[in-house]
This record gives C-alpha cells, structure tokens and sequence, in this order.
DNA sequence: GTAGCTGCAAACAATTTGCACACCG
DNA sequence: CGGTGTGCAAATTGTTTGCAGCTAC
C-alpha cells in the first residue's frame, strides 16, 4: 500500500464557501430552503441538495447550531467564535441554547446552567439515565417586537 | 334562519373510542403511525388518516400532550386526569414537560417552574417578547436503563 | 488522473387534502 | 333523512439517495 495520500480532506469548491458565506452573513437561524433561495438571489447558485450535504456536514463538526422550527424544519446557524464583546461571553465549545426571532432569524445564544442543571436533577429524580434534552425558544426580537 | 341545530358536537365513533383507547393503555408518548400500527394489530382497523385527525384534535384540545421527536416525528400522549398519586401532584392544566423514554416512550411529567422563570428572565434580558419556549427531555426509563 | 464534489431526478417519510361513501343521531 | 366522520388515493413538504459528469489537487 501506498502512504495514505492524506486523509480526506475537505476540498475547497466554490459551493462550500458560498453556502458558508451565506450563512455567516444571515446573522440568524436559516432553513436550508431560505438559503438556497438566498444563494440563487445572488446568482450563486447551488444545488439544493449540496446545500442540504454542507449543511448537515457543519452541524456534524460543530461549526453550526441546529434548531428545529415548531413544523419540524430544521435552522442553522453558523456558531464559529465570533463573538467581538458579548457580555455574557458564552463561548462556542460550551453547550447553550437560543432565543431565535420568528420574524427574522436573528438568535442571541444563552448559556442556562440552571436548566443544565434542572434537567439533569429532574431526569435523576425519576430515575432516568442517559438524559438529551432540548430546550428553544421563540419570540420577537427588539427590533420586530409590537409596542 | 332556524335555531343552531345543536352546536356541531362531537359524534361518539368506533374509531375514535379505539384511538383514544389505545392511546390511554399505551402509557408513554406513541407517534400517529405507531397507533395507527397497534391498532391494526388488534383488529381494531382503523385509517391512518382518522388517526392523525383526531390526534390533531386531541392536542387541540389540549387532552393530549404533542413532543417532537429529534428526527421530527409528532409523539402524542393522552394527558387527562389520570395521576392517582403523583407525589408532585402536577395537574393537567399546568404547563408542563415530560422526560420521554427514548426506548419505550413511558414518560414522566414535570412541573418545572424554574425553567419557565429561566425563560422568561433571558428573554427579558435580551429583550425578546412573545417567547414561547420547547423543552424536551429524552433519556431511558429505570426500566430500560443500562446498569 | 482520480477520488471527492455536484446536482438533477427519483426516492422517501410524515402528514394533509379531495372526495365519494358510511353511519350516528 | 342529513350532515358529520371515515378512509383511500393523491398531493405536499422537507430531506435523502442514486448516479453520471465535473473539478480540485
């Protein structure tokens, strides 16, 4: 056998950047759908079903966060460390949640040891192992909340 | 215009007995097709179209609690006055969640007054209104839990 | 040159809807 | 009877897979 002629690697396409380019400039939960939408507007196109692959590819590495809308589509959003002064400062590796704005998308990610923690004791009290949970919220953002 | 013929109550059916039925002995969330399944198993054939209706109806209703699965399947499980002696004593109109066997669907509820205070707080604080919150716990029953 | 990408079309699974017929009251 | 409930088949929707051709390395 030859030396392994290294492993794998992610290629470089044009598609791969553009899905991620679209998806860092949403600043939001995207569903697949609206981003192949997005990119076609742009004239980028790419294949709906390669947008489904990346997406599911970044989900996977941990590059981007998965919600599911309350009809069961799934959002992503890129999750990378770009965070310039958020005042909680709750960093990537750490396991959080987000308030997503039905209207546009737009997330704020939140950190909630309490329901860490609340889950976990409530699921030990019933004498539940090996506990998921999930926990989304929705609502309105500043900026599309009714006064 | 003649006198409201008696304001479209809901007929008493074969079909919607053996649903409701078989939802009350299954003790544990149950997806539509897995109802729909068990029913035909006990000769108690019934369209899976029906199944879903009245399910539907059920959550409408609110006598039957609806989870989405990870894979986005709609679990329904009847939620009536059926706790005999809970020692949390969590009553149906409470808003609630439930931990979900992920191996048999048993379930168990639970009042988490934290959680929602958890919600609401970080919303309020990121300035969110009309929240609505998911919280869903997913683990493995005493029963079926590996020691 | 070749294995890893792409993307179109077809496959899929869960759920909904149209519509003719059955059955409760 | 009369309208509500039922269920089959077909339509929808979100997502995945098969496979021939393209492309980065």
């Amino acid at each position: 056998m030859t030396t392994a002629p290294s492993p794998g690697r992610q290629r470089s396409t044009r598609q791969a950047q553009a899905i991620e380019a679209a998806l860092a400039r949403a600043d939001g939960f995207r569903t697949a759908q609206e981003l192949f939408g997005a990119l076609r507007d742009d004239g980028q196109s790419v294949g709906l079903t390669t947008v489904y692959r990346h997406l599911s590819l970044l989900a996977e590495t941990d590059r981007a966060d998965v919600v599911h809308t309350a009809e069961g589509e799934a959002q992503y959003r890129l999750c990378g460390p770009r965070h310039s002064g958020e005042s909680d400062g709750v960093e990537p590796e750490t396991h959080h949640h987000h308030i997503v704005c039905r209207e546009c998308g737009r997330s704020v990610e939140v950190s909630g040891p309490e329901v860490e923690a609340w889950a976990d004791r409530v699921a030990a009290e019933a004498g539940y192992t090996d506990i998921t949970h999930t926990v989304e919220l929705f609502g309105r953002c500043p900026e599309h909340s009714a006064r």
